[in-house]
Formats: C-alpha cells, structure tokens, sequence
RNA sequence: GCCGGGAUGGCGGAAUUGGUAGACGCCUGGGACUUAAAAUCCCAUGUCCUUUAUGGGCGUGUCGGUUCGAGUCCGACUCCCGGCACCA
C-alpha cells in the first residue's frame, strides 16, 4: 500500500464524492445530527493545529454516520477581516483575489485529508450573497432599536487604524497586533448586547453540555454584581437617590459593601464625574472651593498621562481633595472629604466610591499615602477586637463593631438592616450592575461587512431600505487605513441619495466588525442560495440548536456569547424557536510548538503534508488524535507519525492473512478457548470504544483498538479456560475496521470493500453492537492484598461466596509466607480484590 | 490579586464510581531473519536492594490527614498553563 497510498487515498475521496456521503436529506429532520466546526478564516495554509481540529470534527461525523444519525456538516470561510487586508496592504494583492486563493488551497488540504462536509452548503463571509443578510441582520437590531450610534470613548488602536470592541483588548494592547491601545472619544454603532447581559448569565446554567470552563468565563466577562447605590449628602443639603446626578446636592456611589459605610472616610470621585465637571465650569460653584486650579491642573495631568482602564493597575494611585466641600456620611452624619482619584471609574457604577480603607485595599493604599483616617468597622469572627493590620486592608466579610446600634451584626445581616434603614429615608435603593458593555461593531477599515446606513442633511441618520441590500463593498478602494474608513476616499460608494426625501446624501463609510458575521452563520448554512430570507425559519427550527459545536477555546468569550446574544434577539422578535444555538460544546486544545502556540507569525508552524506525503493521511490522522485527548494542549513532535503506520501495516496484514487462509480454516486450527478469548476481547473492545467515542476520549479508542488488533494478530497468552465449545467468534478484522473506520477512513474503506468483499461504504453500516454475556469470563482475576500491599493473584469462579474465597485464598503458597499473624478482617470486592487485614 | 485547569517513567499519555499505577504508543538496548541494509518479528525497558526469586523495598509535584486500601477523597503548600483584572 505503501506506494499507491495517495492513490487509494484519492480513489475513496472520489468515491465519497461520488455517493454524495456528506451531503445531507435537509427534509429528514428525524435523528438529525447538526455537526458544526467553527468555520475558518481563510489564511495561507492550514498546518498540525488546524487539522487536529478538523480531523476531531470528521471522526465525529462519521462516527454518527454510522450511528445512523442524520448528519449535517457544513463548512464555510469568515472571511473578512484585518489580517487579509494587511496581507493585501504589503503584498498589493486585492483581499478578493487572495482570499479565493487561500479558500482554494484550504479545500484541496481538508479533502487530501479525507476531512468530509456538505460542500452544496459552503457560505462564504464575503460574498454579497451572504453579507447582504449580515446588512439585512443589522437592520433588524437597527429597527428593534438594538443597534444605536454614539459618541463614546472607544479603544483605539493606532496600528490597525480602528477601533476595536472591549474584548478584542488585551492588557490594554491589541489583541491582533500587540500595539497600545488609545482612547478617542468617536461616533460609532453598537449594538445593545447589555439589555441581554442577565439572560445571557442565566442561560448559562441551561447549557448542561458545556464545559464549565466557558461558562465561567463568560460569567465573569458578564461580570454581575449585586449591591446597592447609596447618596451622599453635599454639605448640608438634603439628598435624594432620584435627583440627578448633575445635580451637585449629593453624590451616589455604588458599593456591594454598606455593612462598612461606617468605616468610610472619605469620598473617591472619578476625573470625569459630571459632579466635579459641573463645579469646575459654573463659576459660583467654582468659587466655593479653595483649590479649584489644583484641581484643574490635577485633571489635565490625569488626563494627559491617559486613563487606560486597564494598563495602569500596578501605578500608585493619585488624587486631590476637593477643598471647601464636604459630603455627609448617611449612616453617622459625618462629613467627610471628597477627593478626585485616578483610580475610580467613571464607566462603572456611579463613577464614584465610598472609600473604606479599613476594609478595601486600594482606599487602604490611598488612605496611608494622603494620611487619611483608617477607621475599622468589621473585625474576623473567630478574632474579635483584632487591631487592623498595618500592611493591608481587612477585606472579608466579619463582625461588625464602631458601627453604632449595628455592633455585633454579621456582615450579611448589617447589609440588609443598614440598606433598609437607608431606603426608609430615600438614601439607598437596590442596584445590580454588569461589567458587560454593549458592543461596539464600527470599524475604520475596507475589508468588511459595510454598514447599511444613509446620513442626509436633512432627515438625519436613516436605514437603506431593505429592498436595496446589499450595500456592495467596492473593489476598487484604496484601502491603506488613515485612522477613518478607507470607503470615505471612494465617491462612488459614498456619494448616494436619501431614501427618505431624495436629497444628495451619504453612506455609512465604516463596516462591521467580523464577529457579527460569525453570529449567525449557523443559521445560514441550511439555505445558503436563498435570494429571498437570511435563513429558511422552518429548517432552523428543526435542524438546530446545533448537536455539537467544535471550536478552539479561543472563542470562549467574543465569538460564543456574541453568537448567543443574536439567537436570543431573533428569538425575541419570533425569527427561531431556540434561545440557545449550540446545544454542546467541545473546546479543543491547542498544539504547541517550542513551548508556543502554532502560529505563523512566531515561525513554529509545522505543516501536515510532507508527513501526509510521506506516510498518508490516515496515519497522521491516527496520530493527531492519538498523542493527547483532545481538549488538551498538545506538544507536537513528529516521531510517532511512524508508529501509526506500521498500526496500519499490521491491521493490513492481518486482513491479508485472514483472507488468503480464510476465516473459519483460522479458527478450526484454534483450540475453542483461544476463540472464547478473543470474542471476549473483541465485545469488551466495541463497549469500551462506544462508551469513549461518547466521551471524545479518542485517545484511548484508538488504543484500545490497537490491543484488539494484537490479541488478534497474537497467539493466544493465556490458556486454561473451561473447554465447553463456542459458537464461531465474529470475524475480528471486520470489528477492527468498523472501529477504526472514522478515524483512518481511506484504508478503511479499503479493507472493508477490497478485502472483506462488502459492498458500498463502510460508513453507510451500523456501528457494532456488543453483547454483554460475552463480556465477562466466568473465572475472575482476583487481586488478594495483605495489609493493602499487593501479594498474590488469583483465579477463582465468579460470584464465589466469600467463605469458598476465603479457603482459596488461606490455600496459596504464594500468601502462606504473609499470612502469619491471626486474620482480624477480611475484606471482599466482588471479583475483584480481597484485603487481608492482620 | 481573583477565577479556572494542571503536575504520573527518557517522552506523549492510561487508570470512568477509592481496589493490580505506568495500558497503548514513541524513544532506547538486545536478539532473530538477511551477504548486507531497510522492512518485519521476538525480548527487555519506573527505580533501588539482595540471597538472582513465582523475591523484596520505594515510587503518581511537597507535607500532613481520612481509609482495610489513596494517582483518585480532605487540609496546607510549591511550581506551570489559561482567563480576568483599580468593576467599588
């Protein structure tokens, strides 16, 4: 085989074209099986860490195939975004043209590795016939009033020329290109994704086939928090929580923690919050503080440094006390000082704190530094009366003391009880906040999905009607970015006329970020060539939630609960029947290289087809699936790629061997307890195999599958077995190649056709069926122990009586020696292990 | 700092509910076949000790505990990987 492998390889990937294996029956929803790979972005080449992935989706597949499920996978390209841009920029090709090439070049490696889908339903990003519906998707959001435009402080990255959403920034850099992140107050889309932050938490526990991982994750990023928004009182006056926050009569701040208000010492109070905006600008506020220019000047700095939200943690934290004005602690009336800080955020919350230093180590840090008082008001219950410690803040919950008629209470208790008595007085309400922010989709860049907005002088900002989507992106673009849309420079697209009135207008020139592309593919793959929906609601409502999801874990946060947020919209405004679009998930591992994820910008990307040349598609298919569950990181080494094709050499072989001899001539020179033997491994092995198949422990399937084939190949190892005859064993070389089937399914297909004469495709017959009563031997291996150390194994019927076990075991020469003390316990496992205890 | 996940031979890993630790494979060493090599097959392969056996001690990151019995459960810790991070 060795050296028509490609050519066999070819034949069957022909032949599964040919008998359309992949290609589904939309119209049987009945055992449907919706197999999903999260689709690629289409770069040069696929290496190792790409093919684990698809190799992991294909075994899947086929494996259900076999199963007798319905299955659907499709495949398609995401295939807008920076990276072919940028490619485009430098090379001078047009992203078109290179992204074509790269589609075509990724097609020929999934299909030389035998990697299957319903190609009849491949959708690609790009193409007017898809974005046309990603314009038609973002209409409906625009409609419902989900999609909204604003003047916003935004992430700007000044390589890639754009701004980015929240998540796509990492420790204040870029995620694509490393670069420090800007902040730049622009005008941009966003889409509402916080009116759907607590169903999105609350689903969460909906989705049992999930990994808790993802779950967890996509927790924190929702980030809820429950507590409450207190007010205090400006000098004298007489606050109210439903006042306005400009009005400078008092401050609201946010706490999780009113049982410490008591130990509050000060107010912290963001650069930007309208409060001391409003005190700086009107000039009888202004003239009531004493140091308004230090003020100023404080701001500025701050300003001028630029508050990243998320780069500066590790910098000692600043501020200056607003002079003259006081704010009235609510719980004790006392008056405190306000201090403006750098290190209270003005987009969380109310953009202001109740400064515990006690009880919160950043106040604590801020109190030693500016000589502020630190007032304990919670000590640990085990030790009261604790003296605070010099070096941090006490931040768990306690006992409350210094707290007036609430000493004594426990943190929980003085919550309800001081929230309740504030409420009474108008001074507190009940508040849950989400560290979600709604997203932020507009993009200064050519490469994308272009916006279908029209601005007119005259009617404002308004919808392009449906009936003219889509907005085509232009070829003909300069698309070097200058910090805005490369579509500004292009009159043709820009220059449009208002739907409304009529009047000379223009086009929205930013396009969509790419995850709202990837937000609702799944949808469209059941009627891609549909001129006339985005999807056909009445086959998503039968084919999906999705059975199963394949994805890197990459995706956790963004792309999965951007997906989830655009189901629960369509579901909202009745488009699907399913709040949820992915029923199970399954995160796969990366590959590493050097220590490095695969990738080609760190040089470490070892690609598949030198080995696939060297040694066939279903050895390295093998292997890939063999050297680590899959969930799991991998360290990629090449070496056992040559180990899995001499698997394959020796299943060969043995096919050879049981066909030229024929099967039943093999057994009759077998004594019957040899056939019992293997008919014992060969049903152990399909029930083991079933039952991790369901776990994706395909690892251990393929080793499991290797031991059949050498007990098969081997002579039998042990004899002695009770000698009644057995039926004729099932032909183990045909188990073997059901078994192996999805994961080596060109050499497979071989034997099962080639060799074992069977007509049509190994993946159109059922997945074998065990049968218990096979399963077990009616003698045991029993492991016996003396004082839990291993001494002695030995064989005895089943389901001995532990009397008869117990004469067995006192009889074995082996134990004789061990057992020299009076036996004070004797311990049965039941065909499994006995524990002597002296 | 907080939240996850992990640590098992020379290597990748196995051990589903506490019951033979190291399955399966790679590497390595030895042997058979061969004029020779490749391929193939067989044997060995955690570690130490001895009286060389159907022998024994130790051994799953560290320390301690529960149990007849712990890689697995509990408590404390170390290191590695991932996520989040002035979120009040």
């Amino acid at each position: 085989m060795t050296e028509d492998r490609r050519q066999i390889e070819k034949h069957w990937q022909d032949y599964w074209d040919k008998i359309k294996l992949f290609e589904p029956d939309l119209k049987n929803y009945r055992h449907k099986y919706y197999c999903l790979m999260m689709f690629p972005y289409p770069s040069a080449a696929l290496h190792i860490g790409h093919m684990r992935n698809y190799i992991l989706g294909d075994t899947l597949a086929r494996y259900k195939m076999m199963q007798g499920f319905n299955l659907f996978t499709p495949m398609g390209w995401d295939a807008f975004g920076l990276p072919a841009e940028n490619a485009a920029i430098k090379d001078n090709i047009h992203p078109t043209k290179s992204t074509a090439k790269n589609i075509a070049t990724m097609k020929k490696q999934l299909r030389q590795w035998g990697v299957g889908y319903a190609w009849s339903k491949e959708i690609n990003s790009c193409s007017p016939e898809y974005y046309k519906w990603t314009q038609w998707l973002f209409l409906q959001l625009y409609k419902k009033g989900f999609a909204y435009r604003k003047k916003a402080k935004v992430n700007f990255c000044p390589s890639c020329q754009t701004v980015l959403a929240n998540e796509q920034v990492i420790e204040g850099k870029c995620e694509r290109c490393e670069a420090n992140i800007e902040q730049k107050d622009l005008e941009q889309w966003f889409l509402k994704t916080t009116a759907y932050a607590q169903r999105l938490l609350e689903d969460l526990d909906t989705l049992t086939k999930w990994p808790e991982k993802v779950k967890i994750m996509q927790r924190n990023w929702i980030g809820r928090s429950e507590g409450d928004e207190v007010a205090f009182a400006v000098n004298s006056q007489q606050p109210t929580v439903n006042s306005s926050n400009q009005n400078p009569k008092f401050i609201k701040v946010f706490t999780t923690r009113p049982d410490t208000l008591f130990g509050c010492t000060y107010l912290a109070i963001s650069i930007e919050h309208p409060f001391v905006t409003s005190l700086l600008k009107i000039k009888n506020q202004k003239s009531k503080i004493k140091n308004a220019e230090e003020i100023e000047k404080y701001i500025k700095e701050i300003k001028k440094q630029g508050i990243s939200t998320r780069d500066n943690i590790a910098k000692e934290k600043t501020g200056v006390e607003i002079k003259g004005i006081k704010v009235i602690n609510p719980v004790n009336n006392q008056e405190i000082p306000i201090w403006v800080v750098d290190y209270v955020l003005m987009e969380y919350g109310s953009g202001a704190i109740m400064a515990v230093p006690a009880h919160d180590q950043r106040d604590f840090e801020f109190a030693q530094k500016y000589n502020l008082p630190i007032k304990q008001v919670i000590t640990s219950p085990s030790a009261k009366r604790q003296a605070p410690s010099a070096k941090r803040a006490y931040e768990s919950e306690g006992v409350l003391i210094n707290s007036g008629k609430y000493n004594d209470l426990n943190s929980q208790e003085a919550k309800e009880k001081i929230t309740a008595d504030l409420k009474k007085k108008g001074l507190a309400q009940k508040r849950v906040l989400y560290r979600l922010r709604d997203w932020l989709i507009s993009r200064q860049r050519y490469w994308g999905t272009p916006i279908p907005i029209i601005h007119c002088p005259k009617c404002g900002t308004g919808p392009v009607p449906e009936k003219d989507l889509p907005v085509v992106l232009p070829q003909d673009v300069d698309f070097k970015p200058g910090g805005e849309s490369p579509l500004k420079k292009n009159r043709n697209f820009i220059q449009t006329t208002c739907p409304k009135c009529g009047s000379s207008a223009q086009r929205e020139a930013d396009t969509m970020d790419t995850f709202i592309d990837s937000s609702w593919y799944y949808l469209r793959y059941l009627s891609p060539r549909d001129k006339k929906n985005a999807f056909d609601s009445s086959l998503v409502n039968r084919w999906l939630p999705v059975d199963q999801y394949i994805g890197g874990v990459e995706h956790a946060i963004m792309h999965l609960l951007y997906a989830r947020f655009i189901s629960k919209f369509l579901y909202d405004h009745k488009l699907i029947n399913f709040k949820e679009p992915f029923a199970s998930l399954f995160t796969q591992g990366m590959v590493i290289k050097d220590g490095l994820k695969m990738s080609k910008s760190k040089g470490n990307v070892v690609y598949p087809d030198t080995l696939i040349e060297k040694y066939g598609a279903d050895a390295v298919r093998l292997y890939i699936l063999f050297i680590a569950p899959p969930d799991k990181d991998v360290e990629w080494n090449s070496k056992g790629v040559e180990g899995m094709k001499k698997f394959l050499k020796r299943v060969e072989k043995l096919g050879y061997r049981l066909s030229v001899i024929g099967y039943r001539a093999q057994t009759a020179n077998r004594k019957p307890q040899t056939d019992r033997e293997l008919q014992r491994k060969i049903h152990q092995t399909i029930k083991k195999v079933s039952e991790d198949m369901e776990r994706f422990h395909f690892n251990t399937v393929i080793s499991s599958i290797m031991e059949l084939v050498n007990s098969a190949t081997r002579p039998p190892s042990r004899a002695g077995e009770a000698d009644n005859p057995q039926p004729a064993t099932r032909n183990p070389l045909e188990v073997i190649i059901l078994l192996l089937s999805p994961f080596a399914p060109h050499f497979c297909e071989e034997i099962w056709q080639n060799v074992l004469k069977n007509k049509g495709s190994v993946f159109k017959h059922p997945w074998p069926r065990y049968n218990s009563q096979f399963i077990q031997g009616e003698k045991a291996l029993i492991i016996v122990q003396v004082n839990g150390k291993l001494r002695a194994k030995i064989e005895a019927e089943r389901d001995i009586p532990e009397k008869e076990l117990k004469e067995l075991v006192l009889k074995e020469e082996q134990l004789k020696k061990w057992l020299t003390k009076p036996i004070k316990r004797f311990i049965v496992v039941p065909n499994q292990v006995v524990n002597v205890v002296m």
